[in-house]
RNA sequence: GGAGGCGUCGCCUAGUCCGGUCUAUGGCGCCCGCCUGCUAAGCGGGUUGAGGGCUCAAACCCUCUCGCGGGUUCAAAUCCCGCCGCCUCCGCCA
């Protein structure tokens, strides 16, 4: 959600910023003329219900004739004003959908165009020289590490089971992770994976992707793709204080996508599932801290990438191709030698005030209250180990562990696929 | 699943039976001022949030806000209905 009265001083940025993610900018003109209506319809009412008030005050002490004519009086009025509030609560609502309808503005900077007009800001790490290339899933199952056959015998298509080194593996992307962001002041958080309708809502994930998402139709809740989800409604409707800076947490959850409309897209492997677990950064910070804090996780996302020593390009990802809720981008890529292509492991979002402004989280700022800026960046996830297994592929089929995660494998510097 | 209780402006709390200066009481905390070698105490004032009007801005004024949504009424924290959340007990499952 945007700021009313941003859009109202500065239409025109507005327009700008629909139009550089290909999306309406017609419906700045139909927020105007919403909000225009909906403030003389509010005055009305307020007008009839105050003359409605100071009279009914004076029917208590009121006695005979006056009395029977001060309540005569206040029925019509009382009348008028059910209809006045009526017509008031029909124009806000048209203006609350309206609402909802915007994307968050673009920061300047953003490449315009869609998903293929990213600008690349810089890659870092050599590209592994292999004779032989082994995919991920041939490497996972030489493990025994990665099942998809009966993970789609138990599950259906996109389900996996990870097994022996290929569980320790992914407890250990993800421990790292965690260790990462509590070392960097993170609150390590486990979060619900279900929640309700507006916290959905509230973080912009029932727009244009709204088929994306699990819903539970007998409970009315929504199974959540990232902890992104509940991290920023955590504070929903709330006061927060950012004076000793920024609100950091690191959300370990489950996640779960539909992937509808990615058939026959990245259906071998792990690369695309239904299921996978993450770390997330979750950050609430004051609005002129955004940009920094931005930098700052797409650090600690870096300094995760190194960790692991796959080499990967940072990009910025153009206006068309940003969710609703993000003011810019950053996507870290791992190269894939099985595809020769770049694969995404980590995305990190600045939300700016808009998350903020449809959950209402607030700080005190001089004399009243105002939205903080939201930024989210994955530090971990399960589709990591397909970087790893690839990059680090050895010519028999084995696998060099990065140091980094020895110590979630028992020590060891070489995975070894098993032979039985 | 069954029965009962509770939800008030940061926290605690009065008010709800019996509708009307409730313009929501008091305490704690916090903020400002006074007083005082300093601190504490004491004294005075302020302290929910949202929206709107006026304004360069503020002061100020108005409306809404007693978990949420409806209803009754001239008038609802208060009466009625529905929902949500929390707690206790019973049952069930670990």
């Amino acid at each position: 959600m945007l700021d009313l009265r941003q859009i109202r001083e500065d239409p025109d940025r507005v327009r700008a910023s629909q139009r550089a993610r290909g999306e309406s900018v017609d419906v700045v003109d139909q927020l105007l003329a919403a909000d225009e209506s909906r403030r003389s319809s509010l005055s009305e009412f307020e007008r009839l219900r105050a003359e409605q008030k100071s009279l009914g005050k004076l029917i208590p002490q009121a006695s005979g004739d006056e009395k029977q004519a001060l309540l005569a009086k206040t029925r019509e009025l009382s009348a008028a004003v059910k209809a006045a509030e009526a017509a008031a609560a029909e124009v806000q609502q048209r203006l609350d959908e309206l609402s909802l309808v915007p994307s968050n503005i673009v920061l300047d900077g953003v490449p315009a165009g869609g998903e293929d007009d990213y600008v690349v800001l810089r890659e870092v790490g050599g590209k592994p020289a292999l004779n032989t290339v082994r995919d991920h899933l041939e490497l996972g199952e030489g493990l025994r590490a990665i099942d998809t056959e009966r993970g789609a015998k138990v599950s259906g298509a996109r389900f996996y089971f990870l097994t022996g080194v290929g569980a320790q593996l992914e407890l250990g992307i993800l421990n790292l992770a965690l260790s990462t962001a509590v070392e960097a002041g993170f609150t390590p958080v486990i979060t619900p994976t279900l929640v309700r309708p507006e916290v959905m809502r509230g973080t912009g994930f029932l727009g244009a992707h709204a088929d994306e998402v699990y819903r539970l139709e007998a409970d009315d809740l929504y199974l959540v793709g990232t902890s992104e989800v509940p991290l920023a409604g955590y504070h929903a409707d709330e006061i927060v204080d950012l004076s000793d800076g920024p609100l950091r947490y690191a959300g370990w959850s489950a996640c779960y996508r539909r992937e509808a409309g990615s058939y026959g897209k990245d259906t071998r492997g792990i690369i695309r599932v239904h299921q996978f677990q993450k770390v997330e950064m979750f950050s609430y910070c004051r609005q002129e801290d955004a940009v920094d804090e931005h930098a700052r996780l797409l650090g600690w996302e870096e300094q995760m990438l190194a960790a692991i020593e796959v080499p990967y390009r940072v990009i910025d990802v153009a206006a068309g191709d940003l969710g609703s809720s993000a003011a810019r981008k950053f996507d870290c890529e791992a190269w894939l030698p099985s595809q020769s292509r770049w694969l995404e492991l980590t995305s990190t979002s600045n939300c700016t005030t808009f998350q903020a402004r449809r959950l209402g989280v607030r700080e005190r700022a001089d004399g009243g209250t105002r939205p903080v800026a939201t930024l989210n960046g994955t530090l971990g996830t399960t589709r990591w180990i397909v970087a790893i297994l690839e990059n680090h592929q050895l010519p028999d089929g084995s696998v060099r562990v990065p140091e980094a995660l020895r110590a979630y494998l028992g020590g060891r510097e070489v995975l070894e696929p098993v032979t039985r």
